[in-house]
Order: structure tokens, then sequence, then C-alpha cells
DNA sequence: ACAGCTGATTTTTTT
DNA sequence: AATCAGCTGT
């Protein structure tokens, strides 16, 4: 057999792609290629005869998924003929797919409808209501609230009473009407026959966790593999300890330096215990980085050399010299956005194209000065993270008339659209979900619902809609979106305020839907799989096209760029100011400006804006003055360049300096107690 | 009884 | 900017 494309790894690495049977860790550092080891490990498995349907590649993205299999698939393709497909996508794809195709065993009707966190908020909501939750003399938690709360416990498998006093102290005081709303969900989800995100690794969880199914499923596989395992949780650590109870052949790979999803339920023990769970592991460390120069790992080493817990390992670079990255001291917000703008042009002058350089935030919104910068001078940008395209309101009202176009089952989407209606609230709306569903969930049955002479107009129009939806039926997804439009668009600009965006937002999605071949298949992909940035639905770019990328550090995981630019390095910010309840907390912030800064090749730029101006609440003309991050140490310091920028021209230039020798003030206050 | 408006109150990060 | 509770006009 031609194995010689193993030598296209690293001693280490070739260790971890030709281990046998049994449970593997591999530790990977940032930029040690882990990917490619992976890859390479499927490859192999494949090259020595592991039928690829017989393989399982769990990850944290599709995104993930999709780039390592196109990686195996290279290899593959120098191996033997193969059949099947490697099962490959998140625990939640998988889940999905599993539990329509075994979930019968386990009492589970295989047709259910997958609901997004934004449906599942909008259940909460209704059943707060009729539990009539509300009115009290202090405001009840909002709805995402609610939702996020109920997601925690299930996703650390802690009681709530925990859950509220380490993660929402500020909701303490609803922990018995909590209580009953969640038991409400959890019914009302069963009776629809609906699963939220939770519920497909819940169940999953269950079922691997039943001995003769967990079996049954199990042997569906012979080789397991978990893409960056120190963010999976507890629940996900149990699904694979289901799924290996006979056959061990199981690796999982991650770093713990780089657990950034604790607040999700993610458990770094996961992997720090992983010898003791699965006795006899082989354990590989990749310290080799192939990615950063030196100096920028020497700063990130440094800044990481604060957190208590985790494996030990030293990045070494493989590429030789590289500049000390900066630190960049700027005045304010405005200065900031200046001297980063600038510096990218700077850097694109030099012969590196936008897409090879990134812009990382720790919250969505701390973007918002530098895009105004951007489009100033025509800069092209790409936003990852924050805000999804899908929890727009005028995007869910669209999803939500495709969905009861297709699904006329569907309450939550009917009740989102009929309050779209003139005239129509919560309880119109809930009497015409009742008599359609008496009617046999028929949407035509909207004509003869006796409604209020207010809405009689609107549900006209809606009942027109439906009836030309149904004639469209199996038409191009894309007429089914331009049909919509024409009842939407009014619709949209009494709604909202900006109905320019929105509308613009909505044509997109047409455009869309127009790569599809069935209402369903848009449907689905648009749930599991939503465009992940902003820029994603103006459709394949051309071939010439350059953008820069703005992310959040979170979704900049597993990436890398030439230039990095880290902003907001004030404390307040990372950290920021909402997570520095407990050590634990303050760690994760402080491994989440690591994976920042380890995202950078050659050139990593940290920025720090000295004075805030007060933003939100009512506007203010205050600000406020931040120091740096407390990560960013003296001894951090000593190996970053200290960069002023220059005051903008027609702006007071900086005082000049002193002249001549400095006063002793010190010695004198000294001298004072001497 | 209900819809729709007004004014106060928000905690980030995401599969 | 969005959400929520309470108020007001129909």
């Amino acid at each position: 057999m031609d194995l010689t494309w193993l030598q296209e790894f690293n001693e280490v690495q070739r260790a971890a792609v030709s281990h046998g049977d049994g449970p593997l860790l591999i530790v990977a550092g940032a930029g040690t290629g882990k990917t490619k080891t992976l890859a390479g490990r499927v490859a192999r498995l494949i090259a020595t005869g592991t039928e690829p349907g017989r393989i399982l590649l769990l990850t944290f993205t599709r995104r993930a998924a999709a780039e390592m299999l196109e990686r195996a698939g290279a290899a593959i393709r120098r191996g033997p003929e193969t059949t099947g497909r490697v099962w490959g996508g998140t625990f939640h794809a998988i889940a999905n797919r599993l539990l329509r195709l075994e979930g019968r065993a386990a009492g589970i009707d295989p047709d259910f409808t997958v609901i997004d966190p934004g449906d599942a908020a909008d259940l909460v909501d209704v059943i707060r209501h009729d539990l009539g939750l509300s009115a009290r003399e202090r405001r009840f938690p909002r709805k995402a609230t609610c939702l996020a709360i109920y997601s925690h416990c299930v996703n650390t498998d802690a009681p709530l009473a925990d859950v509220l006093r380490t993660t929402f102290p500020w909701c303490g005081a609803w922990e018995e009407d909590l209580k009953k709303l969640f038991a409400a969900y959890v019914g009302r989800k069963q009776e629809r026959n609906v699963l939220d995100f939770d519920d497909l690794l819940l169940y999953w969880r269950e079922m691997a966790a039943d001995p003769g199914l967990g079996e049954r499923l199990g042997a569906r596989f012979d080789h397991v593999l978990v893409d960056e395992y120190q963010d999976t949780n507890v629940v996900q650590a149990q699904i694979l300890e289901g799924m290996r109870r006979t056959n061990r052949n199981l690796t999982v790979v991650g770093d713990d330096a780089q657990s950034i999803y604790r607040f999700r339920g993610a458990d770094v023990r996961n992997m720090l215990r992983f010898p003791e769970r699965f006795p006899g592991a082989a354990v590989v460390t990749l310290e080799r980085n192939y990615r950063s120069v030196q100096p920028v790992l020497d700063a990130a080493n440094l800044v990481l050399a604060g957190v208590s817990e985790g494996f030990s390992k030293t990045l070494r670079a493989a590429r030789p010299g590289g500049a000390r990255p900066d630190l960049v001291t700027c005045r304010d917000e405005p200065a900031q956005s200046r001297w980063v703008a600038e510096t990218i042009l700077r850097h694109y002058e030099e012969g590196i194209p936008l897409r090879r350089m990134a812009v990382l935030i720790r919250a969505a919104d701390h973007s918002d000065h530098l895009e105004i910068e951007l489009t100033r001078r025509n800069l092209p940008y790409r936003k990852y993270g924050g805000l999804r395209f899908l929890e727009a309101a005028h995007v869910k009202d669209l999803v939500a008339l495709l969905r009861v176009a297709e699904n006329p089952r569907d309450e939550v989407a009917w009740f989102r659209v009929l309050q779209l209606l003139d005239g129509v609230g919560p309880s119109t709306a809930s009497a015409a979900v009742a008599h359609v569903a008496a009617a046999g969930h028929d949407a035509g049955a909207l004509r003869a619902f006796a409604a209020p002479p207010a809405a009689r107009e609107g549900l006209a129009s809606l009942a027109a809609l439906m009836a030309d939806l149904a004639a469209l039926d199996a038409a191009a997804p894309a007429s089914h979106v331009e049909r919509i439009r024409r009842f939407y668009d009014p619709v949209c600009e009494a709604h909202y305020d900006n109905g320019e965006i929105r509308r613009k937002d909505i044509e997109n999605l047409e455009r869309i839907a127009a790569g599809y071949a069935t209402r369903r298949d848009f449907l689905s992909d648009l749930i599991l799989d939503p465009p992940a940035s902003t820029g994603d639905l103006a459709g394949p770019p051309a071939k010439d096209e350059d953008w820069l990328v703005l992310s959040t550090i979170h979704s900049a995981k597993g990436c890398e760029w030439d230039v990095v630019f880290i902003l907001h390095a004030a404390d307040g910010c990372i950290p920021t100011d909402m997570s520095c309840g407990s050590p634990e907390e303050i760690d994760e912030e402080r491994r989440l400006l690591y994976v920042a800064m380890t995202r950078a090749k050659d050139f990593l730029h940290v920025c720090w804006p000295q004075r805030y101006t007060q933003r939100g609440g009512p506007p203010r003309d205050w600000h406020t003055y931040a120091p740096l991050s407390r990560f960013l140490t003296p001894g951090v310091r000593a190996v970053m360049n200290a960069v002023t920028p220059p005051p903008a021209p027609g702006e007071t230039p900086a005082d000049p300096p002193h002249a001549g020798p400095p006063p002793d003030i010190r010695g004198r206050l000294r001298s004072r107690w001497a």
C-alpha cells in the first residue's frame, strides 16, 4: 500500500495519524497542524481498509467538518476505491441524522421538526403567557434569558438553583416560576413533536446511555473522531461514552488553552480527564507551530502563563524571524478606527490582500465605529459572529411565512405570521390558530374564521397569499419568496423604521432561495446552516473580489490571517465587565485573548483606546477612561512594541515634551516621610 | 376585551 | 435596537 503521503507530517503528527485502535488524545496547540493531522488520520483509516461510512467525525461547526473532509478527500483519492461517505458534522447535525434513523426504537417519532433558538424563545414566551408569569412586582426574565437558563441547566447537567446562583444571579427570585415554565416547555415540545437544539443532544445522550440502544448506535461506527474536544460539554462526553461502550476507538483533538465556550456549558475537564475516563489512552502533544512567527508566540505564551490548570506545552515557531507585536495606545475610539484603517491600507500596499487580514473583537458591537470608518474609506469587509441573519425580526417574519406554507401544523410560525396583520394581536392570533387547527390544519380555513372587524382586511390578504402559495406548490422556492414579498413589503414598511435595509435582506433571501430545488430544502438548510456573515448573503463572490474580515474572537476559532488586529484590549472589554465574577470566568477571558493573538501569522496589532464615549442609554456627552487589559502585564508589554498614533490633522496635538531635566518630584514625596 | 402605543430596561460570546 | 409591562383608546 502506498503510504508515502505520510511523509508530509512531522514525527509527532505521524504518530497520531498512524495510531492503531484504542482511545487517543491529541493535545494540539494553536497552529500546530491539528486539522491536517485529524484529516490525515481519517485518510489513513480509510487507506488501511476502514469503510468511510463507518467513520464518524464530529466537529464544532459545519464549516470545520467540510474543510476536514475536503482535506481528507485529497488523501482518500490516493487510496483504494471506497464506498460510502464519512459521517461528518456537528454533534447537532449528526444527532439529527441518527435520531431520524434510530429514534423510533427509543419512542421518538422520526418526523420531528427542529426549531432554532428564536422559535424556541417564542414558544417559551407563549407558555409564559399561558402560565400568567408576568404581572409581579419585579420584571420576569425576558424570553431569550429564560431559554438561556434552561439551556445552561441541561447542558451542564446542573440543578436550576445552582445555575441561577452562579450564572444568572439577577434571576434568582424566579426559581419556582422558571421550574414550572421549563416543565411546561418540555411538555409542549413533546406534544408538538418538536426538538430544540439542546434536545438533539439530550435525546441522543439518552439513547446512548441505554445499554442496548447505545450498543446498537455505537456499532454503526468503527472509529469516532472529535475535533475541538476542549469545548464539548458533559452531555457530549456522555454521548461519546455511550457510543464507545464496547469498541474503544475514539480519537479526540483539542487544546485546553483554547477553551472559550464555558458560558455555553463546555467543560475543559472533559479533556483534562480523558486519560482517566478512557484508561489506556495514548496521549500525543503537538507543539511545533507552523502558523506564527516566534515574537507573536512569545507574547501569547506570556498572556497564557497566568492560567492555572492545563496540559503543559510550549509553542515553538517553525518559521524564522518575524516582527514583535504592537501594543497600540489610542487616545479614543475614533483614533483607534483611524489607525486600524490606515494600517490596513499600509499592509495592503505592501502586497497583502485584504482577505488575509482580520479585525477581531470581543463583542459584536465593538466594531461599530470601525465599520463606519471602513465604509467611509470604501474598504470592503465581511462581518462574522454577532447578530445572526436569522435573528433579525424581518427575516424571522419571512421564514415564518414560508414555514406556514410548508407545514400548516407549525403553530409557532402561524402565531408570528398572524400578528403581522393590522388588528391582530395575541388573542385573535390564538383564536385563528385554534380555528385552523380545528379545520385539520388547512390554511384555506382562514377565510371562514370569524375575525374582529379590524382584522378582516389583513386576514383576507393573508388567506389570498396562502392560496397563491398553495397553487405555486412545487414551483421554484424563489417564486414563493417573490410572492411573499408582495404581501410582506408593505407590512414591513409599517412595522419597522428602517425598511430600506430590511427590504435588501429580503431581496437577498430571494436570491439565496434561487439556489434550491425545493422549498423544503431551502428551509431546512436555512435553519441548520444559516449564512454566517452578512456578506454571505450577497452570493458567491467574484474571483477577484477582496474583503477584510471582521469577526468576534469566538467566531475566529480555527482561522488564521497574515495580519490580525485586536480591538478594545481594555479592561472591561477583555475581560468584559460581565465576566469578572469568578476566577474561572477570568481565566476564560484570558484564553480568549490568547486565542485572538494566536490567529496571527506575521503581524499582530493589539489596540486599546484610553477614552470611551458613553454608549447605550440616552446619548450623553461624557466619556470614561478605561485601563489597559489586565492580561497585558508589564511582562507581556516587554515583548511588544509600544505604538502611539500621532493626532489626526486638525486635532490638537499632544503638548510638546517638557524641556530640561525633570524635577525630582518622587524624591520630594519620599523625603516627606524620611 | 383587545390592539397598539409609550416609556422603561436591558448584560457578551453560539451550536 | 429590541423587548416588555402597563396604559389608553377603540
